[in-house]
DNA sequence: TTCCATAATTGTAATGAATACAGAATTAAT
DNA sequence: ATTAATTCTGTATTCATTACAATTATGGAA
């Protein structure tokens, strides 16, 4: 709770009880959840939350560098608490998007090609290790 | 032309005159077109072109994997013709996205941290050679 | 070629996610 | 406690994409 209003003032973002909320949320929930999750999270606990404030705040988050956007898929923006570099896998299966520890040689390169590189997000697809393990790899 | 309608042919796509110039537009755009770019460059040749035809064709270019989709930014959808694995880069200064052909080696194994891996896509995020050589590097 | 069945294209209407906006509520500082 | 500034809420709006039905085009058979 303390650590979450840190993190707000340290990106100068004034701590207020919906946004506390919506952090705490991005924490807890590492399978980087879309607005709509976010929301119906929030309703169990804030009801007369608005999904007006949900949209405002991701973005606010987002424009700060407190959390950051995936574009992974064309339908739906996911969001990432973890903001140290990271790449990602789409689990074709269960929709999860898991956190994925690689050091490829070139996502720490500032050139390449002659290209100034400034940001590198590797997204894999496949199926994650626990649908693999239940069996649960055909629709 | 003919190697249009054979590549329409193999994946079992009727090859109409709408078809053929979008797949001709998308090779000779390598900047990787939107809907939006690719419809006013039909527009030119092709009038009386729907903007419905537009996305359906892409749609089912996309699903008979004849070409693939990127999701780079939220904003928009954009299109490759490339079909063979490799990376891209956007630059923030031309909007442009272009073809990266970095070796990673994680992007050729088929298992990361227990997960099946399917697919890999490498968004880089910068500057491209020509702006930085144009000296086109602050907005 | 002509006819027919199938598929593709077109244009309008509908959908729905995201944003704009203005009033209400909350917060922070004096 | 009062005030000013900020945040939140809910409705209205926007706009990209899709649904749909009518029209047009295509490919094959006679």
């Amino acid at each position: 709770m303390e650590r979450l209003i840190e993190r707000l003032n340290e990106k100068h973002i004034q701590p207020s009880h919906q946004r506390i909320k919506i952090l705490e949320i991005l924490e807890n929930n590492c399978d980087h959840p879309n607005v709509n999750t976010i929301y119906e999270l929030l309703c169990k606990e804030m009801p007369t939350i608005s999904r007006t404030t949900v949209y405002n705040t991701l973005n606010t988050f987002v424009e700060k560098g407190l959390v950051s956007a995936l574009t992974i898929t064309p339908e739906e923006l996911r969001y990432d608490y973890v903001t140290i570099p990271h790449h990602h896998l789409l689990c074709r299966m269960c929709g999860r998007i898991i956190n994925v520890e690689v050091q490829c040689s070139f996502a720490v390169k500032k050139e390449i090609e002659g290209h100034k590189i400034e940001d590198v997000q590797g997204y894999f697809k496949g199926i994650c290790k626990e649908c693999l393990i239940k069996g649960n790899t055909e629709k």
